[in-house]
DNA sequence: GCGATCAGGT
DNA sequence: CACACCTGATCGC
């Protein structure tokens, strides 16, 4: 969204107020210490994080919207030299902490920029913030356009809430009482998991000191730990959350405990690095529709198929499970809102992706332009979209669950071919025996890395250190003795 | 030396 | 297949 006015998670110079709906880095590409094309609006968590990832940052530049509530700016109309107002109401969008959904109105209508969101039916954060736009969308006309987090925009994206996805991961720690448990997280998200784990078992959470102080700023409970010695659950980066990792870990024995990974992920195709002759033979996103019984790592039993047509938890590796807990909307929460919304028109709003999902494909018919969306028409957008930089435009398969017999026979010509490296993996040349043993060749060359107590395994031991005691307040984040990774 | 960008990885 | 984000190389300033 760039007229010269405002931008939305975009930094480049040109616009006269920028908005920062959250600290994702893939929404922070083009901001910096040293940036300052403008006044940067945010949320009140946002501007509290904000100077862990830009140290230098000029704080005179942020302004502070809080949440459900409006604000009126002045601005001077890129076309004339008049002036303009734009009014910003903020929400809760509940994807990560101090995330948020914005709407703009303004002489370019309305316009409602979701950002990163997950709206559940059962977060009563998620019913305020819903509440809070039905009551600002009633004196509008209507919505002219949605910004839609568009991530799993297809109906073959059914998990559960992040709530149960708790659970299944609670499950799995139960399950393995005499186990070391590492958790994959980034630098931000996934606190409430941790925090339901912390709550139900009754345990402490290791993390990492740089991780400690962010949960310290958010002023969450004190369950956070950097003392190994407190708790058999970690939460690690997820950078060296890995198949090495994990083998690692139960290759010496006895020294440690043995150790299961669980991985929190929306992605429900994600896959290990495969090795031959193991547990999975295709990917997540076709084994998840031949109701195939999740298998247990170390043959530990997990009882853990009560979300019938919801995704489960995943073993794919040995010592790691993947449990479906995501911090953007599911297909259904995604068409609650569309219905809600009621847009005249709706985009996606895509960062870093190469799997972009349209969404008017599957929510046009709930949208109240022209009606019904013709295949031309969409056609035409991904086209345009694909000589406009976004690289391609794909809607994934479906299972033949659509009621739409017309758009789901017609499908097929939506797809559009990615240029470059995928090509490539489908030519006939590459597709040889001769790759696959190169393959190999890589994989046995991790595998020496680590035991040759390279790079991965400084990292591994990085994690193991014992803080012992520590609190927050007593770290010296800058001594590079304490850093993190190789030095 | 720093920031921006890209490639390659988890 | 890639949620987000890491490291490392390179390049321009």
């Amino acid at each position: 969204m760039e007229n010269g006015l405002i931008s939305v998670d975009r930094w480049e110079s040109g616009s006269q107020a920028y908005f920062l709906t959250h600290l994702h880095s893939d929404h922070t590409q083009g901001l910096s210490s040293s940036w300052s094309h403008g006044p940067l609006f945010c949320s009140s968590i946002t501007a509290k994080l904000l100077p862990i990832k830009f140290p230098r940052f000029d704080l005179s530049l942020l302004r502070i919207l809080h949440i459900g509530t409006s604000h009126t700016l002045s601005l001077r109309s890129p076309s004339s030299s008049s002036t303009t107002t734009v009014r910003v109401t903020t929400f809760d969008s509940c994807h990560c902490p101090g995330s948020i959904m914005l709407l703009f109105r303004g002489d370019f209508g309305t316009v409602l920029y979701t950002g990163d969101f997950r709206w559940e039916s059962n977060c009563e954060k998620a019913k305020i913030a819903k509440e809070a736009l039905s009551a600002a969308l009633q004196d509008d006309d209507g919505v002219d356009v949605v910004y839609l987090d568009n991530t799993y925009a297809n109906p073959t994206y059914d998990f559960p809430s992040r709530s149960v996805a708790a659970q299944q991961a609670i499950d799995i720690i139960s399950s393995h009482p005499e186990h070391d448990v590492i958790i994959g997280i980034n630098t931000l998200g996934k606190e409430d998991l941790l925090l339901q784990i912390a709550s139900v078992l009754d345990i402490m959470i290791w993390v990492w000191p740089e991780r400690l102080q962010t949960m310290d700023l958010l002023g969450l409970p004190d369950i956070f730990t950097t003392d190994t010695t407190l708790t058999r659950v970690r939460a690690v980066p997820l950078y060296s959350f890995g198949a090495d990792t994990l083998e690692a870990l139960n290759l010496i024995r006895p020294t440690t405990r043995p150790t299961i990974g669980i991985l929190p992920s929306g992605l429900p195709w994600i896959k290990k690095s495969l090795k031959k002759g193991e547990f999975l033979s295709g990917s997540f996103l076709t084994s998840r529709y031949k109701r195939s019984r999740p298998q247990s790592a170390n043959n530990v039993e997990v009882h853990m198929d009560k979300q019938i047509g919801k995704t489960s938890p995943k073993v794919f590796h040995q010592h790691i499970y993947s449990v479906p807990y995501s911090d953007h909307s599911n297909f259904e929460e995604l068409e609650d809102f569309i219905k809600l919304v009621k847009p005249t028109d709706l985009k996606g709003i895509v960062s870093i992706s190469t799997c972009f999902i349209e969404p008017m494909y599957y929510f046009g018919r709930l949208c109240t332009g022209n009606q019904p969306v013709q295949v031309q028409q969409l056609h035409d957008r991904f086209k345009m979209k694909e000589t406009d930089e976004i690289k391609g435009a794909v809607c994934p398969e479906t299972s033949s669950e659509d009621d739409d017999v017309e758009l789901n026979r017609s499908k097929e010509s939506y797809k559009v071919k990615e240029s470059g490296k995928r090509v490539a993996t489908v030519s006939p040349e590459t597709s040889s025996s001769e790759e696959d043993s190169v393959e190999l060749d890589r994989n046995k060359m991790k595998a020496l890395k680590v035991k040759l107590s390279g790079f991965r395994m400084r990292r591994f031991s990085a994690l193991r250190r014992t803080r012992r005691g520590a609190k927050s307040s007593d770290l010296d984040y800058f001594d590079p003795d304490e850093q993190m990774g190789p030095s």
